[in-house]
DNA sequence: ATGAAAGCGCTAACAT
DNA sequence: ATGTTAGCGCTTTCAT
């Protein structure tokens, strides 16, 4: 008997409404669902001419794999979850694409969730993201809400490998950390301005006020600058449009008295400080110095440039996608040494300081 | 007899070295699968007392559902599939935001993919993101391949609404689209410069190549100039940053001559040529004026401000939102009518023109 | 208010 | 090189 012309095993299509399956293609191909399983993973363990006839079936059913059915069956997925404070902020998105390209060559797929910087949205959204299976699960950050920190427990517990990024505590040892210190950027910063001389400083933080990391910043450079001796005052300006913040600052200050230095949480407010600034005649760095953060595209294109401390945003992408192949494919590739995770801030000296 | 101790039902976990499922929830609550699955869904129908043993074993099992195995079951999916140009670019995350927390209120989920603005990977992109059986599926632009063209047919045809944003074609009937038409952006731009005075014209378009909607803006613009006798010359500079391509632009204007006002294919590399104004000391919009487009919030920060096109990126997601719902809950909401769905552009006159 | 049976579409672990 | 059987975790449908 030879199942050729027409579907002899089963035939679907046509109850629900539906896409083709395995199964329609497998009938107009007169194979069972298995032979056009392996084919579609590895095209060469069937014959030629089965291989011909399948893809031939393929073309007219118009198939389309269903993930959920092979995730059920296989107990394993292709899916990385990713969580960020913010998916449109430039800062992640260059860390996101390293990520991606690192893990998409390895037929792995992101599932990328934000938290808008609340630690109760985390929470939901690790929640939300672990109903996917991820075979890994990456995470911003290190401080996370005790019900969010079970969660991430459970899942190491479970074998899902946990990776945080974007912060480094030398202190963390149980847990896969890949990024900075943000402390040794406050210091950074504040050593940049001592060194070159200026005494009277001030440091804008615009963040959102969960954003402990760049409180973080601010904390250890006023620390460190009132170590050195010099005069620092500290302004918060949340929920600010962060151009508009640097510039609101700097004309407060003008009516109250003018620092000699500036520091930002971010190269934005350094921007807006820097307009207002040429604005208003003011001299950089010659009366006032003005130092950023994160050396986005803007900061080289204000004058004389604005000097600022880089990250390499994309390397903490790499990195962690080098890391979390180490975990899930070990026969493959090898996690990133501990040494290697902590990514060197750089003081970028350009015009405005 | 009364199952309440310890499973007598199945007992899962152990084996699959995994996660509790619904079965190792039902064991320990002492009811069937099928209890705890209604309950996870509608808590009202069962009774309080297995209600609270139920809670009670879905706390102390950590349980969390698997998504894939629901969608399986229930063939039915909560996903909404949205592929973009870019993630990352500030144009399409105001869009996905509003559209994310337009369908978020009815537990609906993005899945987001992005082309990096290349038809092959909006293909492959359209092609991965069916493999998870959205319930609907959102693009960007009306100009696909054909390849991706006939998976959104039978997309379509599956009973998978479709969506196109970002551009509105009037002549285009049989599909959804939701956003602008950048011919009329143009032909703005364009009668925005003639009526202020200004007659000799250049129009920098710094998109990529395969940016076509930024082009027809470009094309409009100067089609409409040029018919209303104004000089227009049109110059590229695609793969360099915004704001750099801005500046480089303007510097190179300035050896060979320059016109009386320019126009942007974004507010990015107007802003650069601004910075570059500057520099130079060169008057805007006395010597040179300035339009840019998109209204991001750097335009409002220089100067005395740089005029634009504004267009509600925000609208274009809620819109589609509510189109979305319209389409998949029929018995709940309505569609949005045709008439709505063009999204009007506005010139925004500031000080650079 | 709860349960039993069947099956969603696919793949692992055996056959042959 | 291909097929058979069983079952992933859940929901549907139909009892009770």
């Amino acid at each position: 008997m030879s199942p050729e012309a027409d579907g002899l095993h089963k035939q679907p299509r046509g109850r629900g409404h539906g896409r083709a399956t395995q199964a329609t293609v497998a009938a107009q191909a007169g194979v069972t669902t298995m032979t056009v399983s392996r084919f579609l993973r590895s095209p060469g363990l069937v014959s030629a001419d089965t291989a011909d006839r399948i893809r031939a079936a393929l073309q007219r059913t118009g198939y389309t794999p269903n993930k959920s059915a092979g995730m059920l069956a296989g107990r394993r997925s292709s899916i990385v979850a990713v969580i960020v404070p913010s998916i449109a902020h430039a800062t992640f998105s260059e860390t996101v694409q390293a990520l991606s390209d690192g893990l998409q060559q390895h037929a792995l797929e992101l599932l990328l969730a934000s938290t808008n910087y609340q630690p109760a949205r985390e929470e939901r959204q690790i929640r939300a993201v672990l109903a996917w299976s991820p075979s890994a699960l990456v995470v911003t950050g290190r401080m996370h809400s005790p019900g969010a920190t079970a969660l991430l427990q459970q899942a190491r517990a479970d074998g899902v490998p946990v990776v945080e990024i974007w912060d480094f505590d030398p202190r963390a040892k149980d847990i896969v950390q890949i990024g900075f210190s943000h402390r040794q950027v406050g210091e950074l910063m504040a050593g940049h301005l001592i060194e070159r001389g200026y005494r009277d400083l001030v440091y804008l933080d615009n963040s959102v006020p969960e954003d402990l990391r760049a409180h973080e910043r601010g904390k250890a450079f006023a620390r460190a600058a009132g170590k050195s001796g010099a005069l620092v005052r500290v302004v918060a300006m949340p929920r600010m449009d962060p151009m508009a913040a640097g510039r609101a600052v700097l004309q407060e200050l003008q009516a109250t008295g003018l620092p000699r230095a500036m520091a930002f949480s971010s190269d934005f407010p350094a921007a807006g400080a820097w307009l207002q600034a040429q604005s208003a005649g003011i001299v950089v760095p010659g009366s006032l110095a003005l130092l950023g953060f994160g050396d986005y595209p803007i900061a080289a294109q204000l004058g004389a440039g604005l000097s600022t401390v880089s990250v390499d945003r994309s390397a903490i992408g790499s990195l962690c996608a080098r890391q979390l192949l180490g975990q899930l494919r070990p026969d493959l590739f090898e996690p990133v040494p501990a040494g290697e995770r902590l990514v060197q801030p750089r003081i970028l000296l350009r015009g405005s300081t």
